[in-house]
DNA sequence: GTCTATATAATGATAGAC
DNA sequence: GTCTATCATTATATAGAC
């Protein structure tokens, strides 16, 4: 029945949405059930585990949506510099220009729930090792790889808090832009 | 009498640290009374406005301690790269090395409170403007120093996001090693 | 699987004594 | 300026009918 697997699948989205949108906190059941059209006790059904479980399985949601989008195509075939490039659009589609938050950055200030914390590390760890190793690929030191791809996903993470917080999507633009060369150029890493 | 003053300094201290822990929504009043040490009514006798004054009033003091310590500094006497490197020893004091995370960062994913949205739109422009007057300084073609300013800034809230999501303080250090040589160095911007 | 209705706990916020 | 006690509201979560 995979009707019914795409409904489920409908509803994260719509939880996916909220929480980046108000985080884990700010994600109360009155704005979920409103906003999925579901009644709260008919999210229980669905989520036993109440919104604990409702933020895990966005997350694996998240996860999974990152390895087919994201890891495989990096890890595949393809020239490095297209598929850096290739990265960087998804990553333009995904956020909508810096329209959309993102749901690490929303979902990190809490200092509770342990539970996430693990999901969420290795979102970004594996997403920094494919980024690193299509470096490697591209003939650059696995040290510097690394740096580098930490740089990008870092640089990601603050481009969408900075974009929000000023209501300047334009800036998104120009610092998506510019990713690919800062992953692929030559650095002297030498102030003159 | 400047012990007074000093107290509420104190106490707006310990909100800021709850705040950029927490953000808005988690900062609960129950927390916020048991790590002030004030009783809810206390609280309410010095912020009649609530949480949301306590938020407001501090954004006005990290407003007023970035003005101090970055911005000042950065449009004051010395050579662009000291001012440079200045800012960031300031910075990693600041978030002390990655440990304390952002609290812009922290009170951004909420929708609503449009009242602290001014606040920290404010602080951030000011704060890139600032970088940005200082690599003009340097010889930098203004465009292209916005440009570089915006992508520090980016980086830092990004690095302060990737370090807590991954508990791995030692990433905050490399990032901001290498932000003087991001801001400073001659960049090609072409892809070989 | 969905709903209405409700239980229970925690939230932000006040009143009033000291 | 601080406290205890309490308010109304909202939070998460459940029971049970359909």
């Amino acid at each position: 029945m995979p009707a019914k697997i795409l409904k489920r699948e409908e509803i994260l989205l719509r939880l996916f949405a909220i929480f980046r949108r108000s985080g884990f906190d700010g994600a109360t059941l009155s704005k979920i059930s409103e906003e999925t059209g579901l009644g709260k006790a008919s999210l229980y059904h669905h989520f036993p585990g109440g919104k604990v479980q409702m933020a895990e399985e966005v997350l694996r949601f998240v996860e999974n949506w990152n390895d087919l989008h994201l890891i495989v195509p990096l890890g595949g075939k393809g020239r490095p510099k297209q598929k850096i490039k290739n990265m960087v659009a998804t990553i333009n589609d995904m956020y909508e220009g810096g329209k959309s938050g993102c749901l690490i950055g929303a979902m990190v200030p809490e200092d509770s729930f342990i539970e996430y914390k693990d999901q969420i590390k290795r979102i970004l760890i594996k997403w920094i090792e494919a980024i690193a190793g299509v470096l490697v690929e591209y003939g650059v030191e696995p040290k510097e790889s690394l740096l580098r791809a930490e740089e990008a996903v870092a640089k990601i993470q603050g481009a969408l808090i900075v974009t929000k917080a000023t209501g300047q999507r334009a800036l998104f633009g120009r610092l998506m832009k510019n990713l690919p060369a800062d992953l692929l150029e030559q650095r002297s890493g030498v102030l003159r």
